[in-house]
DNA sequence: CGAGGGTTTGAAGTGCATCAAATAGTGTGG
DNA sequence: CCACACTATTTGATGCACTTCAAACCCTCG
């Protein structure tokens, strides 16, 4: 759920774009056409909220480009965050199988282009071009594996795993040694993405730095020996590194 | 995914039973006829696994009747269940969007009688049946639905309130007022389900006995009110009672 | 009746949350 | 370019929730 968008992604054409993503990989152009048409290039800054949950559902939403905070609150206001999604993400066309509504809310946590298109034409689309329901089949299991995945995380592993397996996830597959990241958005938001409070995040990642050497500037991170950090992660966890490997 | 199989379903047909399954329903009846031609009836006994986790996948599975718990386990040991399962529940399905490996281990947990098929078939009617693509999309839809609110348990409620939600979802819909419910399954399962230890879970299920006015008699429970239940836990979710309605 | 697993209870420890306050970092208007 | 305002992040002190380890209890089944 981390992956990044390649760097060509928001510079090409609309409908190119979509032929990239997992969704419309391997459609007739007529439909990928049709989906372009119907399409709405949106902008949108930091803060700004898309939908809320229960919210009747017209569009699905495609990233181009900036950061998404999909999430969900409590009477008390407590916050649960589901994912956060970047370029070439897809979201909301789930509301297509909960009575179109949305079942989660969305808000923009920085600067950050979508393409929205309308739900009925997904529909339509499942129903007439078989190979788009297959990939939407695909990319809903894959979600789904992904999930329960973190919920393995949230059940058995500490914060500091939970931490370790997040930046894991940011390093580079091709990387050997170590390596450098960045942190793709707050800290406060990745908290709360990994279910924990930003203090004992930041305890947390103090105490990860500790035991398996990180240098930390603001939000880059160098990772001294990623074999270091999987092995004091992915110990911890039914998968072996790397882990998100969908083939 | 704790609902309860119809009492008939059981003793039903196997076509007729595949039928009143969210995958089978409005299929072709050839098709549901050459799912059930291939089927492998199997009766397994408690403590019996399935298939692990990794393995070559070969069959998905239908529950006729009896509990499969499906879990995850660490190289340390450490357990995570994904779900438990039972009558006209479907699992072992998502392998085909894993490379053809099961991405959990399944035990019988109490004895169980099953219906395997073989996954190279369901391949071939995903392709050839578009009823069937819809019908396991909306189904995979719907799972991923209530695992991510399984997520936003693990996350924000106690351990007391996650055993509250468990007991509502055991109470029958049209119930007002008080019910008398049986748990389905061992109290360590269930905690184990519940992402908690078997300690905590009797701890827990103690306290919820005196804050909402319980009576428990081993595994059967009587709840004196379930607006107080409801209370004592949905107000801590973001979904409001009953959540569990998939319309 | 006895063995073994499931369940409860107790005591002590750990991890995370909470509340409070200090510090660092960022963008703004002057 | 600097000072201010505001937010993000860190740090400290304390409390609660859950786990761990250990032992007792209970229940079922051969």
């Amino acid at each position: 759920m981390l992956a990044l968008a390649p760097r060509s992604f928001v510079a090409s054409s609309l409908v190119s774009q979509l032929q990239r993503t997992s969704l419309f990989a391997n459609l007739p152009e007529s439909a990928v056409n049709h989906f372009a048409e119907k399409a709405q290039v949106k902008h949108a800054a930091k803060g700004q909220v898309l939908f809320i949950q229960d919210d009747e559902a017209e569009w699905f939403y495609l990233v181009q480009s900036g950061w998404v905070k999909l999430f969900r609150e409590t009477l008390e206001g407590a916050e649960a965050v589901i994912d956060v999604v970047s370029a070439t993400h897809f979201f909301g066309e789930h509301a297509l199988f909960t009575a179109d509504r949305y079942s989660y809310s969305a808000q923009v946590v920085d600067k950050t282009h979508l393409v929205l298109m309308p739900l009925s034409l997904l529909r339509y689309h499942l129903e007439k071009t078989p190979q788009m329901a297959m990939n939407l089949l695909r990319h809903t299991a894959q979600q789904r594996e992904l999930q329960s995945r973190e919920m393995e995380h949230l059940a058995i592993q500490t914060a500091t795993q939970r931490i370790g397996c997040f930046l894991l996830k940011l390093c580079p597959d091709t990387t050997h040694g170590g390596a450098q990241i960045h942190l793709p958005y707050d800290k406060t938001l990745i908290a709360a993405r990994l279910g924990m409070k930003p203090e004992t995040f930041s305890r947390a990642l103090a105490k990860l730095k500790s035991d398996v050497n990180l240098k930390i500037n603001g939000s880059t991170i160098s990772v001294a020996s990623i074999a270091a950090l999987v092995e004091y992660t992915c110990n911890h966890c039914s998968s072996s590194f790397p882990c998100d490997d969908n083939s």
